[in-house]
DNA sequence: TGAGCGGCTGAAACCGGTTACAAAGAAAGG
DNA sequence: CCTTTCTTTGTAACCGGTTTCAGCCGCTCA
């Protein structure tokens, strides 16, 4: 591996001249810059991070923490390959790249009892490799270690996960906007019973969802009884639960909005059981627009997330930190009604 | 930030045997090693990854390579989630990291007409990060950089493509086998008039399950007529369309083994629009196991890969050559005939 | 008793960059 | 013409570890 000393003699100048022509090119001559930079090209030379990490404290990499939570083991991230996608462009746009800390999902790790849902391995991880800061996705559980690591002072973003810090933010859609337009366009169809599926009422997601359906509602001048209401985690079974539950209501619903896509489909999967025919009898609006949706019978109408548009939007807020800029405030994606046969 | 000089005054002693006391704790004494150990757990001592690195010219980092192709847009591995997790665990159970390249996914850096699916940029990268060696993920089409790179003679394992080099290697399913068994079971239903709809010919593992299935016929004495393979290109609509050209022939197939779930659903979906009740009139085998197998009416046979095992293999085989050992052979996972309704 | 050996230890060089500081030369101002 | 300021450059310290090499010590063995 050629070295700048190399260089540096080669074209008979000093190695911080060498040094300079590659950081701030323009406190160098002309002719001098023009020579190194020939030879530098010549010679094929690639600077060493390593040296550079441990000269700058600056290493270019942000951590990326996501946790497989070993007490759901099935549990896969809604749109992980999206989010990574968005991230990595963004990043790299600006020279960054994005390391993967190994986390709870190594059985080795948690075998000798150290967690690395741990903060302080975060932390520690972050200082070890003079990371930038961090990108924290949404492990479905674990969120307290992020609160934890949003304390630290380090530059990171959740996803999907409210948290704060001095230099903690967070990047989600517009849950309150989409849970609204999902309550208009059923009103709009003509529904007037409309019941909600929603999240854990702790996810901050699923509460917005919730405050968004309300508003939608109260506005349309329509009534939410308590028992059109229905908590739900999620996951495809509780959807199926809490449709079973309203349908066997005195006065069922005409339509339900659920916070979630999969529990969209278990809702589904329940009106179908129950023989109600959908939409005429019952109107189903998710939320995500994950894969599945498109592909049940009937198409699920739902709110699309600008999934790669979250990946970069974390990007920006945690690299906006890292260059030392003011923390970015919470960003919110406006989502998209993606109408389909569920609704309609 | 603790330094080891700092604990070597404390602790009185030099950094060498601070060092060491790290590094190779059997060669100190000890008394000295027990005081030094305290005396850095007392400082929340953590060890500069940079300067490690710059001097061991070692980062403890394997890069992975993974290209998401501008070609197509909507393309999505089919299990990078799982296979994400078994790297991760694998790795970090012997204490590395993984760093995920920038590559031609980044819009910024095609515009300057930079695209890092360049091999060269890959091996730039190794060097500068002393990286111990790739992993690379297959981005559906520019397989090509990825065997430029294997020539490079830098550690690394491609996962569902065949590569070869001096220390390249790769992790696939046994997709011969997994094939042989989709036959052997339709032939145990009955079936003795059995289709298949193939990947890509220059891709290994679709040739790879063509080859299972060409062999499980045979075994079984059973004639495979040239029109009875179709070759798609694992997408869904290349699926429905071989579907229909089956349907379509003078005598058409009972039993049709598509070279992966996607392509199955195609054919389900050929099936249903030709009205033809599946499994009665006609049975469907997939390959792969995705998610949206178990969902579609009615739900999908298929041969379920190893996922998170693939990406231990992957994680092993990188680490065997980081650690200096012989270039791993090949290795091929077991994969698991999951029968469902599709084809019983 | 002396040579030989193995276990521990420390001094110092080294990895490959960045950057503070000083100095030299050129340009500008009085 | 002298002083001041700006631009360009080089020297050398520094970042925080690892590792080579030599030396010291205490034992063993002849």
């Amino acid at each position: 591996m050629t070295t700048i000393r190399e260089i540096a003699q080669l074209c008979g100048v000093s190695v911080a001249t060498v040094s300079r022509v590659f950081n701030q090119p323009l406190t160098v001559s002309k002719e001098k810059r023009e020579v190194v930079e020939r030879v530098a090209r010549e010679l094929d030379y690639r600077p060493n991070e390593s040296a550079r990490a441990l000269a700058t404290k600056r290493s270019g990499l942000i951590g990326l923490v996501w946790d497989t939570d070993h007490r759901r083991p099935g549990w896969r991230h809604p749109y992980l390959q999206e989010l990574l996608i968005g991230l990595k462009s963004a990043l790299s746009a600006h020279g960054y790249h994005l390391l993967m800390l190994a986390t709870s999902g190594s059985a080795a790790l948690r075998a000798v009892g150290a967690s690395l849902a741990d903060p302080v391995a975060y932390v520690n991880m972050t200082r070890r490799h003079h990371l930038g800061g961090l990108v924290l996705i949404d492990s479905g559980s674990d969120a307290s270690a992020f609160t934890a690591f949003a304390q630290s002072g380090l530059p990171c973003v959740a996803v999907d996960v409210e948290v704060d810090g001095p230099r903690a933010t967070y990047v989600t859609s517009d849950n309150v906007g989409g849970a609204a337009m999902a309550v208009r366009h059923l009103v709009e169809e003509g529904h007037r019973r409309i019941a909600t599926v929603t999240g854990p009422h702790a996810n901050r997601p699923a509460a917005d969802r919730l405050a968004g359906f309300r508003a939608a509602m109260a506005e349309a001048g329509l009534a939410v009884p308590p028992e059109y209401v229905v908590e739900g985690d999620f996951y495809r079974p509780s959807g199926q639960a809490a449709m079973r539950t309203l349908i066997a209501l005195p006065e069922p619903p005409t339509a339900v909005f659920c916070a979630g896509d999969e529990m969209a489909v278990g809702a589904l999967l329940a009106a179908r059981h129950a023989g109600l025919r959908v939409p005429d009898e019952l109107a189903v609006v998710g939320f995500d627009d994950i894969e599945l949706a498109a592909l049940v019978d009937p198409p699920l109408t739902t709110l699309a997330q600008d999934k790669a548009g979250i990946g970069v939007a974390a990007a920006r807020a945690v690299l906006t930190m890292v260059h030392g800029g003011e923390k970015p405030a919470p960003a919110f994606l406006p989502t998209k009604l993606v109408v389909r046969a569920s609704s309609r």
